[in-house]
RNA sequence: GGGGUUGUAGCUCAGAUGGUUAGAGUGCCUCGUUGACAUCGAGGAGGUCACAGAUUCGAGUUCUGUCAGCCCCACCA
């Protein structure tokens, strides 16, 4: 073969194949296609991002599951596309800006987008190239945006229709306000992270010169907002109080002390001052007490309102307040606290709450039958465990904040009307207004929050608004691959959408991964350094190694790391399928692809690796079933590696070199057929290498990818009609292996041919080895097997299930090492029988085991008896030497 | 304050519905390999399965508790 090079060298090869593949249309589908449905949308990468390891472990993971589906027969089709992200482009775009310069305000809004738009057609195909790369099979005739015309639609559509149903409303709420996004933010784009602080103890004096109330807090700067102070009504300590005006030291205002049932009164002093537009429990106090909102913090985190501290920022003025309380002395103390606080999930700004105009969602309504989807079973999460995690987060939810101050995203399609100030929603644009026919229209600012447009994928990419084929074949979706830090974000807005709006679950099955994280178990992240580019993997590597890598020694649901050598693993499995199948290449001189060897012309070992395939077929198959692709992969890895290549191979040489044609043909259509089949089997794991295979092999023709995937029932006329194979294998491989042993413990080289003798202790068995004897001495470099009935007299012995093998003993050995070695042994033996016995004395154990594992346990015990007594005498053997 | 999860060989990890002597890769030790592959082969050492109870004829596997680590959620100023 002289195409075919000694190494596997996968960057030669990849992207040339896949280029065929994609030039083939092998990804594409149509919904008219036969075939049962099976459909998996991505996870729609951010349009500016780039692969990362995340990406390569979630998009792999999604391969093997539609490249396996496609070839059992299904209509399978893979959903690609990628998602505006909203804050994240913004910031990017005005990155850029900065370096020139300028900024957004200065450009204004309708150039500003047309600036981002030009950066999405510059950078935002990068993403979906490097997807290519991994060997994702995505449909990318039908690659989607979740800002083009038909998700801009679908937006819409559900926006005028969640809002005319009351399921969205405009309320002045506080909010989680980034103080640098300069935009609100719902509840999860928050991260609480614990903070060492303090707790400043302030003292409000009485109006009436009676004293003063002792306030705790941790954000100081706030006082300069508050309206009141509040204790809880039982508090004994305040009783008498409640009612009496307060007045605010610094600012000189009024406030009322009052009662609330909020307040915890073993915390901090009893007494919390009440700061209703800078706090969300103020808030709600605020409302139920009628209180004043103050708002004396603007958008950028600076002090407004505020009289000399206005204009500061919040953490300087914090400085000032606390330098004046004390000058005035109304500072008592100041504690070390630690407390959570919130921050931007992106840019990790400390989160300001502030009271703000916006739109929300209403969930409870909309999470109800998302809860029942999954209790009832008609969605179901792989792993189980996440349910827990939903519903958990379902029946504690609040409404969603769906509006940021931002340009790039989906824009509000709500017009207010400076005639009669009404506010009208609709779905196409207006320049009317519908209620006075008023021109003076203004149109909401606000654009509405990335993730509900991704809420809208798995219908909107299907066609959604419009009634599709599409839609129709493919929805709901069979299964929906993510890493479980988006359940909130995505999972269950995709499931409550899908609900409302198809009536049905988006997808039968949510498969949930765990995160890549660095070789110490650290997240990989961009401030650490310590990201691992998948690029650079491929490009050392090949995209087969790393999709093994990530995929070997995982479990659904659980993080993995990030380890070189296991990528080397991987690559070292590759190159030896790689050299495996050079090898039968070389040899295939003679080979007819039409010659069919009939059950009569297998040996033992064809028999036994046809039986092995047919194991693994079925293992390998139910385990991806199960989403258990670790395992496959597993499964895989060692019948290719030991079962085929160390083992069938290397008994297939003597056939291979020997000159009897017909035994050389059947070995090389074995060699052959479960090479191929393997291909195939391993082919959704790494597409790449089994495709460039298999294209060389003469028995096989087309793309591996649109080749059915191995059924048992393909190997239905070539399986041994023995039902004992398995064990057969094993006595042979056994008696080899002991050979082998003997020799290593005698210090003997392996490779030196030694006498061996033969004692079968079953005679049924007699048949078996002396058909297989070939084999025997092939493989454990041996003389021709000698059977006898009796044994040697001066013999190294081993003992295997239905024989015992001598190797006379010629030369020296080291008798004591080997004595001692035996007693060991012994003492093992004796042990395990003990307690086998000890087991078949057990009357609970005899009445209540099955008979099966009694017989077992019997077996077990006779055997232990049969190895311990020729033990004994081998020591008492040696010993009289 | 709730909830989840992890603890198995030096290291990284598998061990579904409880059932022989608990596995793999890697590392270490021995030996071998000039024709598929040193990105290799044959062996070996190495584990009280975190700890303590419970259920069971039988527990790495089920249950309870303890310890240790990680994560998520949560409006205690």
């Amino acid at each position: 073969m002289d195409n075919i090079s000694k190494t596997y060298e996968p960057q030669q090869f990849e992207k040339e194949i896949y280029a065929a593949w994609e030039r083939d249309k092998n990804f594409h589908t149509t919904p008219e296609k036969s075939g049962e449905a099976y459909c998996i949308v991505i996870p729609p990468p951010n349009v500016t991002g780039q692969l990362h390891m995340g990406h390569a472990l979630d998009e792999t993971l999604q391969d093997i599951l539609i490249r396996y589906h496609r070839m059992k027969g299904d209509n399978t089709l893979w959903m690609p596309g990628t998602d505006h992200a909203g804050i994240a482009t913004q910031a990017k775009v005005e990155e850029q800006l900065r370096g020139e310069g300028t900024n957004r305000y200065e450009l204004g809004r309708e150039k500003f987008l047309e600036r981002v738009w030009q950066w999405k057609e510059t950078y935002g195909n990068r993403i979906s190239y490097q997807l290519r790369t991994l060997g994702s099979s995505c449909d990318w005739e039908r690659e989607r945006f979740t800002m083009d015309k038909g998700c801009s639609a679908a937006v819409r559509k559900v926006f005028v229709q969640l809002y005319n149903e009351g399921l969205i409303y405009r309320g002045t709420r506080i909010t989680n306000w980034c103080p640098k996004c300069n935009t609100a933010l719902s509840d999860i784009e928050v991260e609480h992270e614990t903070e060492a602080g303090h707790l400043w103890h302030i003292r409000y004096p009485f109006k009436d010169g009676s004293g003063y109330v002792e306030v705790a807090t941790t954000r100081p700067e706030t006082m300069l907002g508050d309206t009141g102070v509040a204790v809880h009504p039982d508090d004994e300590r305040y009783k008498n109080l409640v009612g009496k005006t307060l007045i605010l030291p610094l600012v000189n205002r009024e406030i009322p002390l009052f009662a609330d049932s909020y307040v915890d009164k073993n915390f901090g002093t009893g007494a919390v001052k009440v700061t209703p537009a800078h706090d969300p429990n103020d808030f709600e106090m605020g409302l139920r007490h009628n209180l004043e909102q103050v708002k004396v913090i603007n958008n950028e985190g600076k002090m407004i309102d505020a009289g000399k501290y206005t204009g500061l920022d919040r953490y300087a003025c914090r400085e000032q307040i606390v330098k004046d309380l004390e000058a005035g002395g109304f500072l008592v103390k100041i504690e070390n606290h630690e407390h959570a606080v919130g921050h931007c999930h992106r840019c990790h700004t400390t989160i300001e709450p502030l009271i703000s105009d916006q739109w929300f969602v209403k969930m409870e309504t909309l999470a109800k039958p998302a809860i029942e989807a999954v209790k009832s079973g008609e969605l179901q999460f792989v792993p189980e465990r996440f349910t827990k995690i939903y519903i958990n987060w379902l029946e504690n939810i609040r409404d969603w904040c769906i509006s940021r101050q931002l340009w790039w995203g989906h824009q509000i399609p709500a017009w207010y009307c400076d005639d009669c100030g009404e506010m009208t929603v609709s779905e196409t644009d207006i320049d009317e207004c519908p209620h006075c026919h008023g021109k003076n229209l203004r149109r909401e600012e606000d654009v509405l929050d990335t993730w509900f447009s991704s809420a809208l994928w798995p219908f909107s990419t299907l066609g959604y608004p419009e009634e599709t084929p599409e839609l129709k074949k493919f929805y709901p979706t069979s299964v929906l691959v993510t890493g479980y830090d988006i359940i909130f974000f995505w999972v269950v807005r995709m499931v409550m959408m899908g609900l409302k709006f198809r009536g049905e679950v988006p997808f039968r099955k949510v498969f949930i991964h765990g995160l890549v994280r660095d070789e110490f178990g650290r997240k990989m992240s961009k401030s650490l350094g310590n990201g691992v580019d998948p690029v650079e993997v491929i490009d050392k590597y090949g995209a087969d190694s790393l999709r093994f890598m990530l995929i070997t020694g995982n479990t659904p649901g659980n993080d993995l790391r990030f380890y070189w050598a296991k990528v080397e693993f991987a690559r070292n499995f590759a190159n030896k399928i790689w050299n495996a199948s050079r090898f039968l290449l070389m040899n295939l001189e003679g080979f007819d692809k039409n010659f069919k060897p009939t059950r009569a012309d297998f040996e033992l070992a064809d028999k036994w690796i046809i039986h092995r395939l047919d194991e693994r077929i079925g293992s390998v198959t139910k385990n991806i079933d199960r989403f258990e692709l670790g395992e496959a992969a597993r499964l895989l890895y060692d019948f290719i590696w030991l079962e085929f290549c160390d083992y069938y191979i290397e008994l297939t040489k003597a056939r291979l070199y020997g000159s009897d044609m017909r035994a050389k043909s059947t070995a090389l259509f074995v060699l052959m057929t479960v090479l191929e089949s393997s291909l195939r089997l391993l082919h959704p794991f790494m597409p790449f290498l089994t495709e460039i295979i298999r294209q060389k092999l003469p028995n096989a023709e087309g793309s591996i990818m649109l080749a059915p995937y191995p059924t048992r029932d393909e190997l239905k006329d070539l399986l041994p009609e023995e039902d004992n194979i398995e064990e057969i294998a094993a006595m042979i491989s056994g008696t080899v292996r002991t050979i082998r042993n003997l020799k290593s413990e005698l210090g003997i080289d392996s490779r030196k041919k030694s006498a061996v003798v033969l004692k079968v202790t079953k005679p049924n068995h007699k048949k078996i080895f002396q058909e297989n004897a070939g084999y025997i001495t092939a493989l454990a470099f041996a003389e021709p097997i000698t059977f006898a009935e009796e044994k040697p007299a001066h013999a190294m012995s081993g003992v295997i299930e239905g024989a015992e093998i001598y190797l006379p003993l010629e030369g020296l050995i080291d008798t004591e090492k080997e004595i001692a070695r035996l007693k060991k042994e012994l003492e093992k033996l004796r042990k395990a029988a003990a307690s086998t016995a000890g087991k078949l004395n057990n009357e609970r154990f005899l009445s209540k085991a099955p008979a099966q594992v009694v017989q077992s346990e019997r077996d077990k015990l006779s055997a232990a008896e049969e190895k311990i007594s020729s033990l004994e005498q081998r020591i008492n053997q040696l010993e009289n030497l």
